[in-house]
RNA sequence: GGUGCCAUAGCUCAGUUGGUAGAGCAACGGACUGAAAAUCCGUGUGUCCCUAGUUCGAUUCUUGGUGGCACCA
């Protein structure tokens, strides 16, 4: 079997960085990051952005998708999805192999299962409109169009009025309608028994905050990012600030992001658990197996 | 040493006028196509510290232990 590219995918603190660009190195490739939050400029320490990682034997691995957007900055899965298919293109015309590593399911699943996205612009009067509205209302207009459904729009007002934002246009411009190339990916996924997995997350946060990451969240918020933004982006960043504007101790703050980061570990294997009952074949690899031997068995796998 | 209080889920605790028990957090499972590290839904996992009594029946009342805390010496 002839693959386009490599996936690999898995929780958080499993080392998919270094499998990556080590992968990267041997099949004379390029790395694709699928991962929301390495997205943003700035945001390094608290993403696990790794950047050291990818110099193998001292060969500069290019890398995309990452650094695409200022901190603070509006992205989504559209804009993701586009940019994929930008560097795709740009590494294929190179003759050289893409290989997909990242940990964002939404994100790997718009790549692999092809999400048909079409660009939408926001529409400030029907938003006006909306925002009049109770969310109520807003869940009953989503329920009549329902063509693309989320559950998940229908839990905020701002969520909702984007999806009828998104289903409106849909339904004016049919025709905008584009297909996703289908890219024939194998998947290798790696994981740790879960005791394993919660150990990794912790000793590699702890490893992080002596590594400078709450200087480096005090530096985002002192560069004017609100802390309504960053407590958006969830975990380091959320319960960092929290810390820094005095709303939790030390104590607490290292506790709760702990709790926090391996519950998120549990939700992404839930989306990759979803993923193989959906039918994606995901070649799972023990963490614990050396470099060299997860590169073999991968080789193997690419049929190279 | 004396007196008082406490001992219930992984943690913090509630409760049963005596009929073997339930909250929060954690944990576990799940959803999720435009914020996805977000957001949301579901599940109780238990020698009610031990012992001996009273009782049809004790986690609950009584005796004696053990451990912890406080105060007095």
């Amino acid at each position: 079997m002839q693959y386009d590219m490599l996936t690999i995918l898995g929780p958080t603190a499993t080392g998919k960085t270094q499998l990556g660009a080590t992968m990267a190195y041997h099949l004379n490739g390029e790395v694709l990051s699928a991962d929301s939050r390495q997205i943003y400029r700035g945001m390094d320490l608290g993403t696990g952005k790794d950047l050291a990682d990818y110099v193998v034997n001292d060969l500069k691995i290019p890398y995309h998708l990452i650094d695409m957007a200022e901190a603070g900055a509006q992205y989504n899965v559209f804009e993701f999805q586009r940019q994929f298919i930008q560097a795709y293109e740009d590494i294929q015309s190179r003759g050289k192999f893409p290989v997909f590593c990242g940990g964002s399911g939404l994100y790997l699943e718009a790549v692999l299962k092809g999400y048909k996205l079409t660009q939408v612009p926001s529409n400030k009067e029907r938003r006006e409109e909306l925002s009049s509205l109770s969310l109520e209302e807003l869940s009953g207009i989503l329920k009549a169009y329902k063509t693309v459904h989320n559950s998940s729009d229908t839990e905020t007002k701002n969520r909702a009025i984007r999806a009828i934002e998104i289903e409106e246009h849909l339904l004016l411009h049919p025709d905008m309608d584009f297909e996703f190339p289908k890219i024939n990916s194998l998947i290798v996924g790696v994981k740790f028994d879960r005791n394993t997995r919660r150990e990794r997350i912790t000793t590699r946060l702890k490893q992080r905050l002596e590594d400078g990451m709450i200087e480096e969240v005090k530096g985002l918020l002192d560069s004017g990012l609100t802390p309504e933004d960053l407590t958006y982006y969830g975990l380091e960043y959320k319960y960092l600030t929290l810390y820094l504007i005095g709303e939790l101790s030390r104590e607490e703050m290292f506790e709760r992001l702990n709790i926090a980061i391996h519950q998120f570990a549990k939700r992404q294997m839930t989306w990759f658990r979803k993923m193989e009952r959906d039918g994606f074949d995901i070649k799972w690899l023990d963490g614990f197996l050396p470099l060299e031997e997860k590169v073999a068995f991968i080789t193997k796998w690419l049929g190279k």
